[in-house]
DNA sequence: TTTAAAATGATTGATTTTGCTCGAAATATA
DNA sequence: TATATTTCGAGCAAAATCAATCATTTTAAA
């Protein structure tokens, strides 16, 4: 049995029980222990399993989100300012769009508005937004696991029957000559539509988003204001001039 | 049987019965008591769930309405045993609509496929649909506040784009001449489309719904098998009569 | 064919996990 | 309140598992 073929099996067999015993690994391929235990350290300095006390188990562990839970307890004070200011921006009646993601749930709870009417592609921006009595839509389509938004073919056509008086939208970088970019080009893809569908758009970082790029462009700076949680900062200064003023300072 | 097995029996289980006992968790896993406490403490510190003298309980997520916790805690028995019936329903690889609902969320945790794509209305079916690691497509639309469930023409487009193995739907009222009915008519023309999308639709209630009638009609009894928890009520043999069958047993 | 390199399987001592016992603490019962 | 029962946590020894080592086999290269 060569190598690969075992790391095939050894795969194989877990991708279909979740956990493998080290015992029914040796069943399977037929290799020693060493074996096995070696192929196993390989396997996982390669990212495909997580060894464990007596085998090994898949990386996707299936029942939690730490990467929804733990990205929620950083930055919490300056998402919390980008919040605010990007409530007080919204006026009783408004139609808007929220993007999903961490940053943009910051922003319902300082919501002062009575009555407004909001969209979203982000599964807890719903559950936010109902909570808190507002007209509420969901775009549907098919929802990525990591940030639970809506993305896809369904999510962009029902993103273009809706027009907003102002659009809500996370980033993960902002690049003076690249503009704003995403990981997912399905996502980057429905932020760009949602720009298109508003009559002002804002984008809200905080600042370790600052000069950095990600792999999918999603829109130029030109084309939406950067809201960020402070009035005085160099890149801001920098964009602010590029863009023509594209900058939400505090008033 | 490996640690990890354990943790997942272990939450597994309690997200079930939302609480469990030592004695019912050392049953569960064949482990002894030390180790099933020590598990516990590990679970405990990693904020899975909360350790109670004699067993553990999960921990109340604050996402969770109170109106829909208060109707969870009736009737939780018996809608266990219906979605514990429903999901022995599915097999793996399936593609499956789950309606909007307290009844039909009793599904999820019992389903043992490890491959599955469900498509729902329902925000809250979403949501654990994608922490139980399953392909997830919300359809769009207006989300009615009480439900939480898409509704409306986006919605009724939407779902027209899917076809599935199996539909699963919750009702309000069950009658031998009315049918099927639900007080909203804009989700029973949801659930009526699904039952149009399906090649088997199935209709979860509990024996409250039982000749009860509600404003909106959404399908006749032929059109769909009705699953309840129980075998044996003079109820069901009439609907068995009049449909040729269309009640599922416990086989 | 010869030689070097890599992979394998067995062995061994170290480490981790497990189940049991027992006194303490918490809960239920009288 | 007092007493009985259950549950808990810590310590310990047995069992299982691990990492490291080394001799042997297989593979590749000269």
């Amino acid at each position: 049995m060569l190598t690969d073929e075992r790391y095939e099996k050894i795969l194989k067999l877990l991708k279909k029980q979740n956990v493998a015993k080290l015992a029914e690994l040796v069943e399977a391929t037929g290799a020693s222990e060493s074996t096995i235990r070696r192929d196993l350290s390989e396997l996982e300095s390669r990212k495909k399993l997580k060894r464990i006390h007596g085998g090994a188990s898949l990386l996707k562990s299936k029942t939690d989100e730490p990467t929804m839970i733990e990205k929620k307890d950083r930055y919490t004070e300056e998402k919390a300012e980008i919040g605010r200011r990007a409530a007080s921006l919204i006026d009783d009646g408004d139609c808007i769009f929220i993007d999903a993601g961490t940053t943009t749930e910051a922003l319902l709870p300082f919501v002062e508005a009575k009555q407004l009417t909001v969209v979203s592609n982000g599964v807890n921006i719903i559950t936010e937004s109902l909570a808190a009595g507002f007209h509420t839509y969901g775009i549907g389509g098919y929802v990525k696991s990591g940030t639970r938004a809506f993305v896809g073919k369904m999510a962009a056509e029902a993103l273009m029957q809706f027009r907003f008086d102002k659009a809500f939208l996370g980033t993960n970088g902002i690049d003076q000559s690249f503009g704003y970019s995403t990981p997912d080009p399905e996502e980057a893809h429905v932020k760009g539509l949602a720009i298109n569908q508003t009559s002002e758009a804002y984008v809200l970082a905080d600042a370790s988003k600052f000069k950095e790029t990600s792999f999918a462009k999603f829109a130029d700076l030109q084309d939406a204001f950067l809201l960020t949680a402070t009035d005085s900062d160099p890149f801001l200064d920098e964009i602010e001039y590029d863009t023509n003023g594209k900058v939400v300072r505090l008033s």
